[in-house]
DNA sequence: TATCAGGCCCTAG
DNA sequence: CTAGGGCCTGAT
């Protein structure tokens, strides 16, 4: 059991921002989180953290995973103080971190997203684990599945009954092409320049704009990317007619960008359940 | 029953 | 190159 105070950090909100979708909040405070081969369980209480793990897996992985090293209240910092519409967004995220997740994990996850729900593609996610993905068990006896690899996806007929509707052959297509060598995970995470990420990630089947910069952000790291769905477009059209200002936030926009996002999914929820008491 | 959800592909002009 | 139709699925 490892034991921490940390600021910036909330998992709740977290497992709520859409950037995951293999954590869970299994209880007030509590949450588990699979990530690649690896399981976690996680306890909150404002900024108490108890990982059940051992120091040497939480230093050596967890702590990069959750992004401890980043400065997100520098980040807070620098929003425009006459910003009321980013200031509150933040102040109702502030617990977001960008994760760094495994870039394969976070290709297929998006690959769903599109035209998708949170929920379903949680489904979806954990149904390919499920059928595709290594069965693991902790030291306690808590049985998962691993993300699948490359070539256990790979072929489209085993995808059909996964409930992945037309994604199923962008998946069967990326795995494919990774499992027999002809795209190199490798190579995208050596690529310096953010143009020339895009073009690649966007050149791949079922990729395109948002996906692409979706997977920079979450898969790459990439903070600086800027993902415009429909609820940012709308939120750019609303609060921003004249433009987001996007110079400002120069190597952070991506951490804007998830503020914004889960400020409204948040309002949206919370109108959900004024109307079903 | 029709519409919608965190898009993308493909074709026509 | 841009606009717009079609697409899997489950929820409302």
């Amino acid at each position: 059991m490892v034991e921490r105070q940390i600021t910036y950090f909330d998992l709740g909100q977290i497992a709520r921002s859409g950037q995951c979708f293999r954590m869970y909040e299994t209880a007030p405070g509590r949450f588990s989180l699979t990530a690649m081969d690896r399981y976690l369980e996680i306890r909150q209480e404002d900024d108490r953290f108890w990982f059940d793990c051992g120091e040497e897996e939480f230093d050596g992985f967890w702590a990069h995973y959750f992004d401890l090293e980043t400065d997100y209240g520098g980040f807070i910092a620098r929003i425009g103080k006459r910003d009321r519409y980013l200031q509150a967004a933040a102040a109702a995220g502030s617990g977001i971190r960008i994760l760094n997740q495994d870039l394969w994990e976070v290709m297929v996850t998006f690959l769903i997203s599109q035209n998708n729900h949170i929920r379903r593609i949680r489904q979806c996610v954990e149904r390919l684990c499920l059928h595709f993905g290594e069965k693991k068990e902790t030291p306690e006896g808590h049985v998962y599945y691993a993300m699948p690899g490359p070539a256990a996806l790979a072929d489209p007929d085993r995808l059909k009954d996964m409930g992945l509707g037309y994604r199923d052959r962008y998946i069967a297509r990326l795995a494919a092409d990774v499992a027999e060598g002809r795209l190199s995970l490798e190579h995208l995470k050596t690529i310096r320049s953010r143009k020339q990420t895009h073009q690649e990630l966007t050149a791949i089947y079922g990729v395109g704009d948002k996906v692409a910069d979706c997977i920079q952000l979450f898969g790459l790291h990439q903070i600086d990317a800027f993902p415009v769905d429909t609820w940012i477009k709308k939120i750019l059209e609303r609060h921003y007619p004249k433009g987001f200002p996007m110079y400002r936030y120069r190597g952070c926009a991506g951490v804007m960008q998830q503020y914004m996002f889960y400020y409204a999914i948040s309002e949206k929820e919370a109108g959900e359940r004024r109307q079903e008491p």
